[in-house]
DNA sequence: CACGGAATGC
DNA sequence: GCATTCCGTG
């Protein structure tokens, strides 16, 4: 790999999770094994260090603001060892996110984007109901019993799905996808291609999954239709940065159907998975639902922490049991910092034809920021470069003063992390207490609302469900600023699919 | 500043 | 595939 820059690079599976795997295998980005953008800029944002860099906005769900750019740029460049970066390049790998559907561009607003985890989710959880909880991320309201219900999913391998689902969500109850829906205005014709690209990435997610629980039985076909199946979660606590997409909303009580884990990221890959492929490990694997290995179950459980912790997660996303505690791994990683050491620049890269223009430039940033930090100890070096980027900071770091937060420590031992699900950082932003998501949520709600969410509730089961996503796709919903609810307004949501892919993929299965 | 095509690199 | 690098156009 690159040598020169450790950095990140996925970090080795046996030892630590330093960050969930997925956030740099291969199934996350599937032909580099390489950080993608969108994955660090998760990482800053997760980050109070560089908050005044780069932050979630206020308001928006999912929506950041780069305050920074030159410095986000810098930060980039130097975990991808390309001191030329800038914000013009790394702004034009940002739009490519828009066909993607990861990323949309907030109009207006200068440096200021939005995640799209509306879709993200969409296209690997069709049978969430978004409409409920509020898209994504708040998914999933918090059930208090889960733990009783608690009915893993049921990834597993084998067995066949048939016979496990039929418990946990049923497709009807999450059915109602959609809400992305359609609308006709949404999709603007200009679709062609669809989604090929993009869904299929997301799909990825999927397939992922499937390919675990079938992996050897059957995949004969893949299905795309997931019928994995998330963990409920139960407590829906108190989360870190109410302007997180991560973070959970406020209420609890509103249904969401289930939870799906969601951070685009963790659509793309569920955490779940992510932890250890050895399937023996795995804590679905074989199992039923109810029987698991306590040893995996905490293996899992960490790494779900993990993410969660990484990436701010509400702690919704992390499952609860009872009585399990989980101990405390490392988990940390750190973006950026890392690089500080080992950065080597490349040549400018000579790259378009007749281009030779070197420019000075100065290395990459010394200092500007975190660099200076004190070099943690442990950090990655070489060798154990794949580590970590990051890695181990301790705790320190710091560059961000901001102000009051001061009173979380934010990361940096183990204890945290249990903390974090129980409180999670502070986030800096005061009061917006309602996110938006969830009022929005909220608004449409209707079937959904059941209360507790607890699983599955819903009744409507739309069947159709999936839309193709193929269908979709490109359209850009970005325009308005609000335009992202569609369902809403107009409601729509893809009546039709719903369930169906649950459902279907059982069958498939 | 933002967008997106094109060429290129890995 | 996913950027990175340029660049022309709004």
């Amino acid at each position: 790999m690159k040598a020169g820059c450790s950095i990140v690079e996925k970090p080795e599976g046996g030892g630590g999770y330093q960050f969930p795997d997925w956030a740099y295998k291969t199934e996350s980005s599937p032909g580099s094994r390489q950080i993608q953008l969108w994955h660090f800029i998760l990482e800053l944002l997760q980050k109070e260090e560089f908050r005044h860099v780069i932050a979630w906005q206020q308001g928006e769900y999912g929506e950041f603001v780069i305050k920074d750019p030159d410095e986000v740029a810098r930060l980039w460049g130097r975990r991808k060892c390309k001191p030329q970066m800038n914000y013009d390049k790394l702004s034009r790998a940002l739009r490519y996110y828009y066909n993607k559907r990861i990323l949309h561009k907030t109009k207006g607003k200068r440096f200021t984007y939005k995640f799209n985890f509306n879709k993200l989710v969409m296209p690997n959880y069709p049978f969430i109901n978004i409409r409920s909880s509020g898209v994504v991320p708040q998914s999933a309201p918090p059930v208090p019993t889960a733990s009783s219900r608690f009915h893993f999913p049921p990834l597993d391998p084998h067995s066949p799905p048939s016979d496990v689902q039929p418990g946990r969500f049923s497709a009807s109850s999450l059915a109602a996808s959609g809400q992305e829906s359609s609308n006709g205005a949404d999709r603007k014709g200009e679709l062609p291609e669809l989604e090929d690209g993009s869904a299929a990435d997301w799909r990825r997610g999927v397939d992922l999954l499937s390919s675990r629980s079938s992996v050897a039985g059957g995949l004969g076909h893949q299905k795309r239709k997931p019928d994995i199946m998330l963990p409920l979660f139960s407590r829906p606590g108190v989360y870190p940065d109410p302007h997180s997409p991560f973070a959970v909303s406020p209420l609890p009580g509103r249904g969401g159907v289930l939870n799906v884990p969601i951070s685009p990221a963790l659509s793309l890959t569920p955490t779940i998975f992510s932890y250890s492929p050895s399937p023996g490990l795995s804590p679905f694997t074989g199992s039923s639902c109810f029987s698991f290995n306590p040893e995996e179950m905490k293996h899992y459980l960490h790494s779900q922490a993990c993410s969660v912790f990484n990436y701010h997660l509400s702690p919704r996303t992390f499952p609860r049991y009872p009585g399990l505690v989980v101990p405390p791994l490392q988990c940390q990683m750190h973006p950026e910092e890392s690089a500080q050491f080992s950065i080597k620049l490349q040549p400018p890269p000579a790259g378009r034809k007749n281009r030779e223009r070197a420019e000075s430039s100065e290395q990459s940033g010394p200092a500007t920021a975190p660099a200076a930090a004190p070099v943690p100890p442990r950090i990655k070096v070489e060798p154990a470069s794949d580590k970590d980027p990051e890695s181990v900071r301790p705790s320190g770091r710091e560059e961000e003063p901001s102000r009051g937060e001061g009173a979380v420590p934010s990361r940096t031992t183990e204890e945290e992390k249990g903390t974090v699900f129980a409180r999670p950082a502070a986030p800096v932003w005061p009061p917006g207490p309602l996110s938006s998501p969830s009022e929005e949520a909220l608004e449409v709600t209707d079937d959904s609302e059941d209360r507790p969410g607890r699983e599955p509730s819903a009744p409507e089961k739309k069947e159709d469900a999936l839309m193709p996503p193929k269908l979709r796709l490109k359209r850009r919903w970005n325009g308005a600023p609000e335009a992202r609810e569609p369902s809403k307004s107009g409601r729509v949501l893809w009546s039709g699919p719903g369930p169906r892919g649950l459902a279907t993929a059982a069958a498939d299965a």
